[in-house]
This record gives C-alpha cells, sequence and structure tokens, in this order.
DNA sequence: TTGCTAAATGTTATAATGTAACATATCAAG
DNA sequence: CTTGATATGTTACATTATAACATTTAGCAA
C-alpha cells in the first residue's frame, strides 16, 4: 500500500523538506514550532497516510509527549491552520500535506477498500459553484472536495 | 434563517411534494418506505436544515418511533442511501435532498455562522479533477463538495 | 393456513471522536 | 524579574457511531 498519492517515493527526504520548510514558515511567520507540534508532524509524514486523533495521540504518547486527547487536537488544530496538514472529513483523520508551500485548494482521492489518499489540486475553475455561489450572496471561504473510490490496487477483481 | 437554500418558499407544498415523490420511487423499485424511514425524512424535510443524527432521534422518540440511536442510524443510512438526504462531512449532520429525482452531484453551501445549507449541483466539468485521477489510476465512485462561507444573513457587519 | 425466509426494528452495551474548563508551565517583552 | 500571552497538562464529559443479538414484520411458498 501506497498511502499517500499512489505510487513510492524517497520517504526520507520528503520528511527532512517538508519539516525544515515548516521549520523556516513557523520561523517567518513568528509561529511556534513547538516539540509537540514538530513531532505531531513528522508522525503525520512518517506514517504517511490519514491518521485518526487518537492513533496521533498513541504514538505522541509513546514518545512521552502528551497523553490527553486536547494535546492531539491542539497539534491538530496548529497542523491544520498552518497547512502543514489537512483533516480528511470523511474519515474524521488528518494527513501531512504534501505540498506544502503552495497556495492551497487541495482536493482529495480517497480509496474507500484501503483509505489511502492521494492529495490533488482543485482547478481553481469551480467555474459554476462560484456563479451559484455569487448569484445566491454566499461568500466562499473554503472549499472542501473529497473523491470517494477506488485506488489503482484496489481495482483488481483479484487482489 | 433560512436554512435550506437562502431564501424562503412554500414549506408545505415542498414537504408534501418530496415524501410523494419518495413514496414512488419506493413503489418502483420495491422499497419499504416504513413508518420510521417516512417519519425521519419528514423530520428533515420540515426542519429543512442539517440535523445532528441524535436531534433526529429526539425527533423520532417524541413521536414513539424508537428512541436507542441504531434506529436513527438506520434510517439515515437509507435514506442517504436512496439519495433523500445526504449526510453533511463537514457538520456530521445530515438533511434532506432538495432536488429529489435529479441525478446526484450535489455541492453544498455551508454557511459557518448559523449553520444553514443550500444545495447546488456541482458542474460535472470536474474537468481538471477527473484528468488527475485518471492518470493517478484511481476510479471515482462519488464526489463530495462542501463549501464553507458566509450566507447573506451572516456577513452583514452589524447584526 | 402455516410456516419459512429475509428484512426491519428493538435493545443493550460500548467504541470512537471531540471539547470545556481550569491548572501549570514557558517564554518573550517591557 | 515580572508580567502577560501562549502553550501544555489534566480531568471530566459531550457527541457521534457501531457491534451484536433478540424480536417483530411482511411477503412468499408449501
Amino acid at each position: 500500500m501506497a498511502p499517500l498519492g499512489f505510487h513510492s517515493h524517497d520517504h526520507t527526504a520528503c520528511i527532512d523538506q517538508t519539516l525544515a520548510a515548516a521549520t523556516s514558515y513557523c520561523a517567518e511567520n513568528k509561529l511556534k514550532f513547538t516539540p509537540v507540534r514538530r513531532r505531531a508532524l513528522e508522525i503525520l509524514l512518517r506514517e504517511h497516510r490519514a491518521l485518526a486523533a487518537y492513533d496521533l495521540l498513541a504514538h505522541l504518547a509513546a514518545d512521552g509527549l502528551g497523553s490527553q486527547p486536547p494535546v492531539a487536537y491542539r497539534a491538530l488544530d496548529f497542523l491544520t491552520s498552518t497547512g502543514f496538514a489537512h483533516k480528511i472529513e470523511r474519515l474524521n483523520a488528518y494527513v501531512a500535506c504534501s505540498h506544502l508551500g503552495a497556495d492551497h485548494a487541495p482536493a482529495f482521492l480517497i480509496c474507500r477498500a484501503c483509505k489511502a489518499i492521494a492529495e490533488a489540486e482543485t482547478d481553481l475553475s469551480q467555474g459554476r459553484l462560484d456563479a451559484t455561489a455569487s448569484a445566491a450572496g454566499f461568500q466562499i471561504e473554503r472549499t472542501i472536495v473529497e473523491v470517494e473510490g477506488l485506488c489503482p490496487d484496489c481495482q483488481d477483481p483479484r487482489a
């Protein structure tokens, strides 16, 4: 199973790069990249799949970094508010961002069989949706796009 | 607050029409539109907003139609599987379908202030997303689109 | 009619997800 | 070095959801 994106690649480098990018982003924006927050991001990156809050908490606890739910939820609040991670609403689970730095309008491909996640960019051409919203006087702040289906590995009739 | 769609209209007629449409759909498809299921849909239609499962359950219980969670969740499973209702993932809440009968690819506008919901149709021109998915070998089954923002009534700086 | 089967409902118990509220610690600015 | 703001620790609880099994109901076949 290749959870984030449906293909393999160099984990270690991608983790290091992302942590470095997050570190400088925090420095530039006077945000505190505390041990709990950094470790939470590291865990999401290493696991490389959507983790439930309590799964993350278990990892944090194993590392001696807080054992009560609010610790995990606060770390996740921080990571999602900075864009370092995203919540997958369909799964009530959280995943590290795969395009850290890029301007964010992510769409997620969710395999219903193995729960693997791929992060794509939405074409901002929500065209007609934007139009509908404006017509209704609705002011869009954020668009959630989550696509359910089968990843390549789970389409195989045998498997 | 005008929860479903951001404008008023004739509730009673819309409820009756939808119930009638649901009734014939079930007849045509040999589905059982049992009292609990019908009442659940009626409640969602009358409330005309997204209801949490336990809110629905409270209404059902008040009507003497089951007081334990599985009753509500089963009714909701039925309503969502027939398309009579939709789950709003962002809110963990359920709303009656406003376009019963139409082929479904709904998008929801969710007011973050008052939680009002409007149901729009997605332009099937997910164009680039479809392309991305195919390129990744991902087989799309369903697309969730939920837009967060402010409805007309909640944009007023005073309010 | 009777009994069989499949589906729906009733019920108990518990799992999974998320937050309020308050105490304590840390750290940067004055 | 103290003060104020932010982050963390901790307890307790609220909300959302499901597993598992018993019972009832509706349609169908003998």
